[in-house]
Order: C-alpha cells, then sequence, then structure tokens
DNA sequence: TGTTTTTACTAACACGTGTTAGTAAATCAA
DNA sequence: TTGATTTACTAACACGTGTTAGTAAAAACA
C-alpha cells in the first residue's frame, strides 16, 4: 500500500553482483563498451526484478537535458475555449516529440497576466518551447530567441525573425474566394474572422483582395465585414451585407463559426443557400459537414501545424540548424453544398 | 547568442561572499534559520545580477518531488478530435496545478497502444497522475493505484474503488427529461452519445429512463436509438424514428454534435422545432446555442471537471486525504428555442 | 615465450540542489 | 564576570545518474 521505495541502479549492481557503471553500461547499450553476454543478462533480470526504472531527475542532471518540450498556449481562456482546432494541435506536438523521445509540458498563459513562461526554460523545465498564439507586446519570447533558446512560434509574429509554423492562410483565402468567383459569382463579400488588428485576419483578407484582383473584380470596401469570432458576429455582419446597397451573390467568411451565424442570417432572410447567397467558411471545423446546407470551407492541417512545430524545435534542440526559418502549411478547398447544390449527401 | 552558462549556486555565493548554504536559505526564505539583513540582501543582490534560477533537476533530486501532475489522454486520436470540452477540462487542470505550484505533464495514449504511461511514474517525471476516459481493460492504472501512487481519473471506472471526479449524468438526464415532461410531452425517445457499452452512455440513458418512471411514463424499447458521437449517427437515428410506429414528439438526445444530425433530419421531414418535436441535447457545445433553432441542452462543468480533479489529486500527493473517493459535479439545464418557442432571440 | 592488444569490468568524479550537524561570535541572564 | 543562550553563518552529506580514466585478466600476435 504505502509507496514501495524506488529501487536505484545501486541496489541493481548489489543484486546483479558488479558495479553500478556496468549497469548503467548494460541499460544505455552503451556502444564501445564491451560486456560480456553473461554479465549482460544478469543485470537485465537484477532490473527487472527490481522493477528499476532509471530517475528522470538524476538522468536530466548529469545530462542537462530535460528531453521536455514546453507548449506555452499564450491566449485568453475564452479563446482557448473558441478554438476548435486546438486539440489537434496538441495531439500533433504530442506525437512528433513521443516519437523523438519528448515529453510535452502544457502550460496556458493569459496575456494579461504579468506570470510568464520564462520560468519553464530558466529553471531548465524544458529544452524548449512551441509558442502558440504569439503576441506583439510579448518581449518575454525575444529575449529568449536573443539567449539562443530554442523557440518555435505556432503563428507568425510580424517584425521579427523567429522561426514559425503557420497555416499559409493567404493562400487559402485565396482558393475559398476563386472557387467562388469559376462558379460565376461577380459581387463577392467577406467576413473576417476576427478584427483586423489580428495578424490571421489580415492574411485571410489579403487573400481575399488578391483573388478579386487576379480576375479583375472589384473590391468594394462596402463588402467586407469585421467578425469576431462569434456566431453572433456573422449573424450581424450578414445582416449588414444582406440590407446593404450592393447585395452580394457569394460571400466568404473567414470562420465557419462565423459562418454558422451568417448561415442563419441568410435563412432568417427567407434566402437560400446556396441558390440566392453562396458560401465558402474556413477552418473545416468537424461540425462543418453538418451544417444546413453543409458547409464548403478550407481545412486547415491542424495536426501537422503541431507535428512540424514540435518536429522543427526538436531540432533546434538537438543542434541541427533549420533549413528555413518559416513554415507555411498549405490548406485544402472541401466543396459542400453552400456553394454547389448538385452534390449528393452523406 | 550561444546560450549564456546557466549561473548555479554557487556562482551567486561567491559574488556575494558567502556559503552557498547561505545562499539556499535566504532563496528559500527557510524559517528558523536567521539570516542577517544586510547578506540577505546582498545574496538577493547577487541572484538578481547573475539571473539566478535553480535548477528543476537539481531541486527535484534532492526534495524526491517533481512538482508535476500527469494528465493522460486515453482517447483515441479521433476521440479527442471530436471532444469539444478537452480545452476546458485541460484548461481546470492547467489553472489548478499552476495555483497550487505544479506543472502539468500532457500525454496522449492510444488504447490500441501498448505503450503505457506508467513510465511517468515509475521514472518520477510526475508525482501523480490524472487519467481522462479509464478503460475497463486498463490494469496499468490499477496497479499504479494499488503501488499507492496518487491517481484521479477523469470519468468513471465501474466495478473499482479509484477516486474520480465526473459529471453527474444520470441526474442531467433526468433533468432534461423532465424539462420535456413539464412542457407536457408524454412520448419521449431518447438518441444515446454512443454505444450502450460506453459507460457515459448507460448514465444518461439511466437518467432518462428514471425521469420516465417518476413521470409514470411508459419506456418503449424503440423509442431508444443509440448514437455513435456522429452528427450522421443522429441524422439516421431521428429517421428511424419519425418513420417509426410511434413518432414522438420530443427527443433527448445525449449529445449535442448527435443532435446537429437530428435537427436536419427533422428539417428535411418538413416538420418544425419545437412545435412538431421538441429536443434537449447534451453537452452545450459552444455551437449549441447557434443551432438553428438554438438547442435546449445540458451545460456540464468541463472546466469545473478539471479543476477539481486537479485540485484532488495533488491533495494525494500532498498526503491529505480526501474526504471521499468521488465527487459527482452537477449539470445545469439551458433552455433554448428547441423547447420553447417564445423565447427572444439573441 | 614475451609483448601487445583487446576484453570486461570498476573507482571516482560531476551534475546542482536542500538540509543536518556543527561552530564561532554575539548577546543575554544572573 | 561567568555561564547560557541566541545569532549568523558554514562544512559536509545525500539525492541518482552518466561518464572518464584506469586496471587486471584474457586473448592475440610474433
Amino acid at each position: 500500500m504505502s509507496p514501495a521505495k524506488r529501487s536505484t541502479s545501486r541496489d541493481v549492481a548489489k543484486l546483479a553482483g558488479v558495479s553500478r557503471t556496468t549497469v548503467s553500461f548494460v541499460l544505455n547499450q552503451n556502444e564501445g563498451v564491451s560486456i560480456s553476454a553473461a554479465t549482460r543478462k544478469r543485470v537485465l533480470k537484477a532490473a527487472k526484478k527490481l522493477n528499476y526504472h532509471p530517475d528522470a531527475a538524476g538522468r536530466k542532471l548529469v545530462s542537462g537535458k530535460s528531453d521536455t518540450l514546453g507548449l506555452v498556449l499564450h491566449q485568453s481562456p475564452e479563446q482557448v475555449f473558441a478554438d476548435a482546432f486546438l486539440p489537434r494541435v496538441i495531439l500533433g506536438v504530442e506525437q512528433a516529440a513521443m516519437q523523438r523521445g519528448f515529453h510535452v509540458l502544457l502550460k496556458q498563459v493569459d496575456p494579461k497576466d504579468k506570470n510568464g513562461y520564462a520560468r519553464l526554460i530558466r529553471e531548465n523545465h524544458v529544452d524548449g518551447i512551441i509558442l502558440s498564439g504569439p503576441r506583439q507586446d510579448d518581449d518575454e519570447i525575444l529575449r529568449l530567441y536573443r539567449e539562443g533558446v530554442p523557440v518555435m512560434l505556432l503563428g507568425q509574429l510580424p517584425d521579427s525573425n523567429l522561426p514559425f509554423v503557420d497555416v499559409n492562410a493567404a493562400s487559402g483565402a485565396q482558393t475559398a474566394v476563386r472557387h467562388l468567383i469559376e462558379l460565376g459569382h461577380k459581387r463577392i463579400a467577406m467576413i473576417t474572422n476576427a478584427p483586423l488588428s489580428y495578424t490571421s485576419s489580415q492574411q485571410r483578407r489579403d487573400g481575399y483582395l488578391q483573388a478579386l484582383r487576379s480576375a479583375d473584380l472589384e473590391a468594394h470596401p462596402g463588402l467586407i465585414k469585421e467578425g469576431n469570432y462569434t456566431p453572433a458576429s456573422g449573424y450581424q455582419a450578414m445582416n449588414e451585407l444582406l440590407n446593404g446597397s450592393l447585395r452580394p451573390t457569394a460571400v466568404f467568411i473567414a470562420s465557419d463559426v462565423v459562418a454558422m451565424g451568417a448561415i442563419l442570417a441568410v435563412r432568417r432572410a427567407g434566402l437560400r443557400l446556396p441558390e440566392d447567397v453562396a458560401m465558402v467558411g474556413f477552418d473545416d471545423i468537424p461540425l462543418a459537414e453538418y451544417f444546413d446546407p453543409p458547409l464548403t470551407t478550407i481545412r486547415l492541417p491542424a495536426f501537422g501545424l503541431g507535428l512540424a512545430a514540435a518536429e522543427r524545435v526538436i531540432q533546434l534542440i538537438q543542434g541541427k540548424g533549420l533549413d528555413s526559418n518559416e513554415v507555411l502549411m498549405e490548406t485544402e478547398l472541401i466543396v459542400r453544398e453552400s456553394t454547389v447544390r448538385n452534390l449528393t449527401h452523406a
């Protein structure tokens, strides 16, 4: 019942009748050192019998490595709640870390909070940091980077040369709008996922503008409305568009969640999707397939983002350089009935 | 640029002109030891100047504690993806841990995978484990528990006396169905959130049956259909109910996601909610408020679950006992337009 | 056989910390 | 003034591991 005393390599050595050094050599498969088959077997047997597992603290102390990644979520709790991708990103990080023998230490840091995350590095809890949701006013991450700490951003920080992994949102947005153009739409509106002060919001709008430009369509300022993560904001923005002077025949909404509200607005206005208004979302949240109608959207490689971020920060930790400081992962257009009616339903 | 050599307590001692012991005493505010104000100031100054932070590994080694919780997700990646609550639960764990000076080590373990999580404990990476999604066939957790390792389940494991934190799903389901009964419904169907082999599924069905029994309503087997986490399953189950011999006037669906598919089925059948079919969901996912119509549902204290689990496992770690081995957190009925029409819309 | 190389190990150190036991000086009690 | 106590520190040990330098025995070489 009481936590049985942990056995140490000394216990194993004693039971096997060898020195502690030999135990270490056997268990770590050390090359360049020769151990007779007989003693090797004896040591392994003793280790098994004593249920020996080397203590992480002792190991860390001597190696100087913690074999642990810090995954820092630098978002407010509300944002974390709303983010449907976080589990996938986290899982991607977890998987990449596990395959390379790393652990993942999770830390949520409210941006309003002054209590930062540098302690993780300073006290050697982690060998490197993945920072999700980097902020402009965060000087902590810059300081760590300058000190040579392995750091990887999940998302971008303009005007800095920190290595990052991000989704190519501009390209994704462009693809979304091009899809609408190819369907023959000329008057295409946009609702952003968030206020334009956010980088991710700007990128998506830029993609929208670029697509219009490529097709020689005019971008009318009145056709761009701001959302703020919520369906409510989509509902309102869509109403403004529908009641505006130039009603669009199609809308690109840079967030599926925001699109959910917009769909409601369209239906309340007595209009049909996609006949009266076609709609493309962004994110491909799990439920998008089951919107009414199913939402055409841009799928993000959330799992892949986490995977890549972890892989790369581990590369930095191991002293291997990076081929490039930036990774932009591509998105995928998922066509469903909110833009094309004739699809068969699952 | 190159990672500056970490400074140790020895460096601080040298700079301040005292012994390493004194440094430790000053920095740990050790009671019962007297240090003159002058030297204290000198030590603190030296520590600050050298940017000294005590090394976690050294500290762990001597204390035997890691001050870290293991949060083990014992679900398949697909389940993790689908689980909209996970971020909240994780945040709850994080917050409780942080407030008590603990870190959180996250580990996802695919149930199919033989590579377990006991290593976290065996190697002393963590002082205790929170296991989310415990499985019947998991003997690893039982062994740890018997060895006296601090363990806390997030969810229940029948036929075991392991301490757990869970939501009172039966009570929540009962509340949901009672709400329908109070609205005058007599023929109330149910669609489960998952196959009945899952504990959480059974609990919700039991609550449903109990509510019917309390109101002297007959529970007809044909009115219970199984869902499997997906909207598609809800779509199909709802169609079966609508085409069945006794069409229900109300449905309790033990998952908002599954309910999303069911709503589609109702609408495709040309019926109105709530006039023709009233519906109550379960979970209160963020989007439930923006379903069409907004979904009446049962809100789960996801954040609170994580919070409680972490608090309690820390209590175990610190050797304080638990008042009770089990915590069942109560749910909350959120009434929206899928059961009551006359509400004003946000 | 005598010398060199290889094999199979071990003693001793280092990692950075917290803590117990001990000491000299300063203060207090009488 | 003398003995007892308190103050302000320090030397030394312990935590459990990986690794370098070293050694005796065995094997290989000539």
